[in-house]
DNA sequence: AATGAATGAGCCTTCATTCAT
DNA sequence: GATGAATGAAGGCTCATTCAT
């Protein structure tokens, strides 16, 4: 991985024309004239166009599953280890829309290459772990499915990449929390009222 | 033997390569190839290349809507609307699974053109009012945000087009009823055990 | 291999073209140009630049193979099948200077491909059968190196890419004629005459 | 430790990337891989990449003609005077391979340049004077066609550089007798016993 | 002398589209 | 309706060359 001087500078902008026109939509030449110089320059900095895809997505890949990583080995409960895992995925689509656009529309849940769908089914994996252990611990429903809902979930979560506006990290906490809450709780009202 | 036009035979194989390929990655020879003729014949059936994408496309789309639309004027608790819409948007997924990616892949939420922009934001406004009603009845939660819950549950839907593998109407019916009861009631285990 | 109306056309201009720029130097815009159509336009004959490198070449190669073959086993003294050799070998850059150039300056004896380099091996061998004939035969000096002999012969051969002007018959037959004596007989005077 | 200059190291490295790549097919970048710079750096030691293909090719080509002009004014029968000049050829091609293939590929025959056209045609010259000379001489065939046989040997001579595998000077020399041999007396046995 | 970066031009190839047959 | 051929416009990538540091 190169780090000259405007590395970061092709590669945010390659972030946001990927994110608008798509991938196979964007022309070299367009990512060149976002960071102001000649297509051909690019190769200065990298060596394919598919070299540039990665190169956006990976940093954020990486936090992602790092995240989850880190949190499965925690001593929490399931119920608070999927509010950790949607706060930190919806933080990281707050503050980098770009380049997980890219990732959710040209990477997720396609099989582009083994070492991809290799970190997108542990992530998946580790989110299924959740509620396994939640349902395991009593604390979830005996009779969910468990890869289901981790695939609802992420399906929910990705998808905010498609009309999630940035910028307001404490709108990204409250979607957080409701989307939290939804998978958590459903939207049936509690019979709170109940008895005692 | 009347040898009907091959106008369907176009827009499924168009429909399969889209999927696979994406819309902008798949060249009208692919789809030619797919049909069993020339690229250019495809010509006798279309004007262009977008004109085959919104026929590959409008006809889930548009039944989608109108079952939506339907139910809206149905006189049914909202958890059963919701059950309903699930249903119908998770079977639709199973019959037509290419179309439906490939609608996903490249017009919900992206803003092609009004016409499709349009359809977009009535199905979604159906189903937050589906969430709005249920709500103001009582029956669900009183500070649900009914926007973000319409947007994650068309979010799980949709990223179906992923990992749903189809072809089986039962195993459909399953998904839908185990998506509408998270976002019914939640993973948290209920409890039932209250005494009485 | 495709045999659409110009064809032919886009063979023969490629023949020019590659010999006179060399294959790497030209373009497939000349090309395009001697035959007069777009560059595109030429991917409706061939499938690559290499193919058309190979479509040029191929032809004139077989016919020398070919040619070098029905030779062998026909029961001719080995100076007669020498000049057989170098006749058609003439003959063949008379009527095709273009393309034989194209084979002579980017495929004879470079490693282009298993494919060529056994067609150049085997005509190699076969010349070199002439000579190897002709020693064990006694017509030829006993102590003759066949192989250097043919690749000696060859090389004088091929090397009339570089000098030869095409397009008289008689004098191709004339050269053939001379480069065979020299190859037999030498450049020194005879002593046939010298008793007295 | 006084570093020289490293323009012996460009030029070598060019000439064996120029040989196997053939000057149009190699890259500034492969020459400068090569030497172990960067191609930028090259621009201190060259004005242009045509540049670098004469200084690879000058030195050798002078040798050559310096050779033939010395041989044309000594006193000696045409055939000696003949294996020297294969001599000599062969001996640059065994010592030098790249830098003559270069040559071979690049500039014999073609019209670079008149400069260069110019020393082409004067080795030609001078080879053909010596056949010449022994016609003249009586020791050569009278109805030699001297240029014919001047042509063929620089063929059959440069022709080595696709197939000679340098680096013994013993086989130069046994090459070059073989081909001094095969041009002086052809491969016809002797009838010199014939005596009688 | 060397480097890293940029330039600008050109090249092979793809592709949506058109059209005469 | 279908075909083969042609068009024109890009697009990804390479590369000789330049230049400030």
């Amino acid at each position: 991985m190169p780090r000259p001087s405007r590395w970061d500078d092709v590669v945010a902008a390659a972030a946001r024309v990927f994110s608008e026109k798509g991938f196979g939509g964007a022309s070299l030449e367009d990512v060149a004239t976002e960071v102001g110089m000649l297509k051909g320059s690019l190769y200065n900095y990298i060596k394919s166009k598919e070299d540039l895809l990665f190169a956006v997505v990976r940093p954020d890949a990486e936090e992602l599953l790092t995240n989850a990583r880190q949190l499965k080995v925690k001593d929490l409960p399931a119920s608070e280890k999927l509010r950790q895992i949607v706060l930190v995925h919806v933080e990281i689509i707050d503050r980098h829309l770009p380049y997980v656009s890219v990732y959710v529309q040209e990477i997720a849940g396609r099989g582009i290459s083994k070492e991809w769908a290799d970190m997108d089914r542990e992530y998946m994996h580790l989110v299924e772990q959740v509620f396994v252990e939640g349902a395991e611990s009593g604390a979830f429903d005996r009779g969910l499915d468990a890869k289901m809902a981790a695939r609802s979930l992420i399906g929910a979560m990705n998808w905010m990449t498609r009309w999630y506006e940035p910028g307001d990290p404490a709108q990204a906490r409250a979607v957080a929390a409701q989307l939290s809450d939804v998978f958590l709780s459903g939207v049936l009202a509690r019979r709170t009222a109940d008895p005692s």
